[in-house]
Formats: structure tokens, C-alpha cells, sequence
DNA sequence: ATGAAAGCGCTAACAG
DNA sequence: CTGTTAGCGCTTTCAT
């Protein structure tokens, strides 16, 4: 083992708790001299707080645990650039720290399921990752024992904080409008876009996103008298060559003449397509794409709808603090804005 | 607080150190009937064992701590995928868990720098993320201190754990020669890459993998007869847009046959350009790109030299088990193999 | 097979 | 200002 406050109080010949309210930061009321004295020591000894046994005491364990799919399956539980930096960021301010806890598919299915770091009580409450495909039976019982827990960029009747992708897609179609664009096309590979309703029958097995900025484009779209062209999944599973199938979006008279990519992987395709066509960004054909900032592709820096995912694990550190205090009283969903767009690639259309 | 064992003591009318003992796996010496008791009235209660309390007794955490920079670039400790499954997977085993610590640049700088997690005892040991650019600081104070430490991603006198990139070049390489290529290219976008001898002086600021897989591609060229090409960070200073210069490569009658792409930004730019030149791959041209699993590039799955990601989590805390053990005891680095590549997008040349 | 006592490292309540 | 006492939840002797 290691220095312990026991050995400090033996080595300088003062009692185990003068030496531990010095050390524990709250010493104010003690002599100028035994907490030099002490501090030396303590430095000497080369001695470092426990904080098991601190948490033993005070009942908390200072940590919140991070859930994810022990899935292989890559899309569960991606922890999108920046969350961790948010999350960490956030606890760090609350003298806190960062647990992760990958579950197996049994833990899930099970009936009293539990996480391991709160069935083994390590944790004061959770961050879960779940944010498509969320299992109801880890729903179910975290209600069921009023588990602390904060759904992160999953939208849910309550307890989440998520980018409000709604307003997000609104805005970028909007920019896109007010600069004169009326042929504009959202781009997905891998869902299959139509109207709203069409996608919100499929909803349990998508993430929220991608029926919200549907929504968000088309409900813009409309207001502005345009129709919402959708370049998705079908176009894509005809021609599986993607550059292939950009090509063909971005060809003809009536082509688009501003792009919103989903994801950086229609980015990819969207710039190489807009390449193979001779095309020039933004002069010829606007693009944004969503991506938690502004993403180089092929030498380009793309304008990006930038997905708040750090302010995202700040807030769900806050709304899981504010848990801790009071963890029957469920919380409101939280969307979180979406920052100003860039100007990077977005201009006025050219024809 | 919550269940405790001293409650379900009262509850069932036993001592507390039965109930702890049952409770605590090791309890093979009790009656059949009172252990019945106990597990019912731990169900019934929602009892939880409290980690902390534990380790309080045993002196161990049953915790790792995966120490990354706090630093918002993303390169520096970038957590590569199938990393955190193969740390969690080997933790798991061995009923251990992960923590998250980010360290701020100031934490680095200090002379007697000690992540949070270790100052404040609450890890047994720590994973490295810290992949270049590693502090000296931060060296010499895990030293000094014994601290139980292993580097994943890094090439170091001791204590590491990495992917064998001089083989997995090599391994690539050769595989292209006994396809019959001759001329082929390593295609590198930020590194200027040259002899070995001109990186090799650039060495602190850059990455092992980026020397080692330029060697290993250049000797086995050479042994074979062949001249390496290298299309690196100059050509794209020059060429900014990188499907032009990637264009530029792929053209005239001197083009490689093949090429191997450090990553998948290279591997974007490639297809890309292939596609603009109508090269199909493999057919005209063959493509590995180093990657941790088969890569999805525009609808094409890329041969990967499947950088060991997975593996590597899994043999660093073996290693920092080890280490747990016999803390003075330095490890011999230990490189890992890449598994064999794929012939998706690899086939022999046609010019 | 079960219980009594003691202690892990730290902190909180009180005395002096 | 400093020390005494007590206890957090759990585990490890050691009796019985």
C-alpha cells in the first residue's frame, strides 16, 4: 500500500485528524505552522489522497459512468467527436471523473438488469450512449429504480439531451434559401428519406436525427413554396457505386444547385461527384453537411451544420448533477442549438 | 444512501460478517439454508455491494485509468476504433473496469505532474494514450514514481504496446509484389516522406507508424529491386485540392500500379481520382490503405492492413496487470502483428 | 457453520 | 487550534 494520513500524523506527531482536515482542504482554522508542518510531510512521504475511502465516508463516489454497447456493431453507441471532451470537461469543474461501461446484449435483455457500475455502486449515476435501438428493458428499469440517468443524443419523453437537429436542418435550409438556392436536395445513403410520415413508421430503428432534419428541411421547403428533393437509400442501393449515383443527382439541367449531406460519408461522394462533373465549390453547387465541425474532405473544408456534441456532454453532466439532487423528478429533454454555419462552402447559385 | 449489508443482517437475524461472506462469492462455507436467506433478502432489498468500501479493505480499485490529452486537437490522443473494446473486453475479465482522465497541458508541464486518477488514488494503474509528441515530463514523473503505467500506440524503450507497422508495411508491400506489381507508391498527406534517415530526424513530432511503414515499404522495394515512390505532404502543399494531385499520380504512363494510402483521408483521394481517370479498382489499380478494419469508401470496401486496434486494448492491460505485480520490473515493448489483408480491392496489375 | 472484534483510510461531531 | 471518539461498508482473523 501506499502513504496513508496515519503515517503523516505518526511522522510529524500530530493526531490523524489534524493531519486529515489540513489535507482535506477544508483546514482553514489551523495554525500557520502544523499546516507547513503537515503539507511538507505530506509532500515528502510522496502522499495521495484515497478516494475510495473518502467516497466510503461521504457516501458519493465522485464519478458518473458512461453506457455503451458492447456491440461490435460500430453505429450503437458511437461516442461522437467531442462528447468525451464535454463530459469530461463538465465533471472535471465538479471535482468529478469519467467511468466507461460497455454492456453485453445478455445484460441488456435481462429482466433486473443492471450496469455493472451501478450494480456494484461505482458510480452516482449514468450517461447512456444508447442512441438508436434503445433497448426497452433498460428503459423499464432504470424508471424502476429511479437510476440516475441522462440519455445523451437520443430524444426521448424526458431525461436527454440531444442537438436539435430540427432546428438545424431548418436553418441550413434556410441560409440556403435566403442566398436564392430552390433546387435543394437532403442526401442520405443510408436511410430511406421521403415524407415524414413514411419515416416515422420506421422510427424505433432510426436515430431521431434523421427524421428531424427531414422534417426541418421539408416543413422549410414548403413554407417557401419549393418542393424537398430527397436523394437517399434507394437511389443508392440501384447504383451501389456512390460516386456513381452523386454523379447522376448532380447532372442535368434541373440538378440541385445546394446539397445538405447527412453525414460526411455523402459528403465524400458529393465532392468527388461535384470533382468528376468539374463543378467548384460553393461557385457551382453549395454544400453542408452535418458533422461536429467543419470537415476537410478532399482538400476542402466543407461548411458544416456543426453538431453541438461537446455542449452536449456538458448539459447531460448538469441535467445528471441536478439527478443526483433529486432523482424521482424526471427532466425536461433538452435540445441543444445548433451554432451559425460557416460560410465555407455556401454561396449564392449560379444558375 | 442505499441497501447495506449490516441492513440485511438485521432483516434476516444474522451477523454481519455472515451476510458479508455469502455475499462476497467466497462464502462456500455456509449452510445451504441461511445462504438462501441471505441471497433472497439481497434480491428483495435491491442490495448492492458498494465497490469503494471494498477497496478500501483490499487496497485495489479494480480500475484502470485510459489517460488521453485534454488538448481539443483531435490527433494527439485520438482513440483509435476497437481500442476501448478491447481494453473494456480484457478489464472485464479480469473484473476490472476503465476510467477516462484527461489531462490538461498545464498537469503535463508541472514537475511533479501525477494524473488526477493517481494523485487521488483511485486507479491501480494507467493506459497511455499518448500516442506522439509525449511529454518528457510526463516520462521521466511515471519513472520516478514506479507509477504502473503502459503506453498503447507508442514506440518506447519499455512498457508499450503497438501495432508492428514495419511488418504490416512489409507484409502489404510484399503482397503487391507477388501480384507482380513493380511500381509502387506509399501515399502519405502530412508527413513528408522520404529516405528513412530524413524522417527518422523529424522523429519527436511524428508518429512510429509513419517511419516504420516507410521503412518496411522501402527494404522490402529495394530487396525486390524496385525504387519506393513516395507521394507525400510537398506534392500536396503544391496541390492543395487532393484530388487533383492525386490525379496527377494516377496519370501518364509512369503511374504506379498500386497503391498503399497511410490512412483514409489518402484513400478518399485515391478513389476519387481513380474514379475521375475511369480506373477501376482493382482492376486497374490496386489500393490497401491502413485502416482497423476494411474500409467503406464511396461505396468501395477497401483491402485494409488491419492496423490490431482490438488486440492492442486487450494486450495492454495484460501487460498492465504485469505490471500491477511487479511495478520495478520494466516490459520488453511488445509489437503486434497485422492479421492478413483482404483482397477486396487488391489484384494484379494490368499494365 | 456462525459470530465477535478489529481495522482499511478518511471525515464529522464534539471537547477542550 | 488540536485531539478524542465514533463510524462509513466491507472483509479478515479468530473464537465458539
Amino acid at each position: 500500500m501506499s502513504v496513508t494520513i496515519k503515517e503523516i500524523a505518526h511522522h510529524t506527531g500530530l493526531s490523524i485528524p489534524t493531519v486529515g482536515n489540513i489535507l482535506g482542504r477544508s483546514g482553514h482554522r489551523y495554525n500557520a505552522q502544523t499546516r507547513a508542518r503537515v503539507l511538507e510531510a505530506a509532500k515528502e512521504l510522496g502522499y495521495r489522497p484515497n478516494a475510495s475511502a473518502r467516497s466510503v465516508r461521504n457516501g458519493r463516489f465522485g464519478c458518473a459512468a458512461l453506457i455503451l454497447s458492447r456491440s461490435r456493431q460500430q453505429t450503437l453507441s458511437h461516442i461522437p467527436v467531442g462528447l468525451l471532451d464535454g463530459l469530461d470537461d463538465e465533471l472535471a469543474q465538479h471535482n468529478m471523473h469519467l467511468t466507461v461501461s460497455r454492456l453485453t446484449d445478455e445484460e441488456l435483455s435481462s429482466q433486473n438488469f443492471l450496469p455493472k457500475v451501478l450494480r456494484e455502486h461505482t458510480a452516482d449515476g449514468m450517461i447512456v450512449n444508447y442512441t438508436h435501438q434503445i433497448p426497452q428493458p433498460m428503459l423499464d428499469v432504470i424508471h424502476a429504480h429511479h437510476a440516475p440517468a441522462v440519455w445523451v443524443n437520443a430524444k426521448l419523453a424526458e431525461d436527454c439531451v440531444y442537438p436539435d437537429d430540427l432546428a438545424g436542418a431548418r436553418a441550413a435550409t434556410e441560409m440556403l434559401l435566403r442566398l436564392g438556392h430552390k433546387r435543394i436536395a437532403l442526401v442520405h445513403m443510408v436511410a430511406r428519406l421521403g415524407w415524414e410520415g413514411e419515416i416515422q413508421s420506421m422510427r424505433p430503428h432510426m436515430h431521431y436525427s434523421v427524421i428531424d432534419r427531414v422534417a426541418g428541411f421539408s416543413e422549410v421547403m414548403r413554407e417557401a413554396g419549393h418542393e424537398p428533393a430527397f436523394f437517399s437509400h434507394d437511389r443508392f442501393i440501384e447504383t451501389p457505386d456512390q460516386i456513381e449515383a452523386a454523379t447522376a443527382l448532380l447532372s442535368g439541367t434541373g440538378r440541385p444547385t445546394a446539397i445538405i449531406a447527412y453525414s460526411e460519408i455523402e459528403a465524400h461522394a458529393i465532392v468527388c461527384a461535384a470533382r468528376v462533373l468539374g463543378l467548384s465549390l460553393p461557385r457551382d453547387l453549395s454544400l453542408i453537411v452535418f458533422a461536429p465541425r467543419d470537415l476537410p474532405v478532399l482538400g476542402y473544408e466543407l461548411s458544416a451544420a456543426a453538431v453541438p456534441t461537446f455542449e452536449m456532454g456538458r448539459r447531460a453532466v448538469l441535467m445528471l448533477l441536478e439527478k443526483l439532487k433529486a432523482p424521482e423528478v424526471p427532466r425536461p429533454p433538452e435540445p441543444l442549438a445548433y451554432s451559425t454555419i460557416s460560410p465555407a462552402t455556401v454561396g449564392p447559385p449560379s444558375i
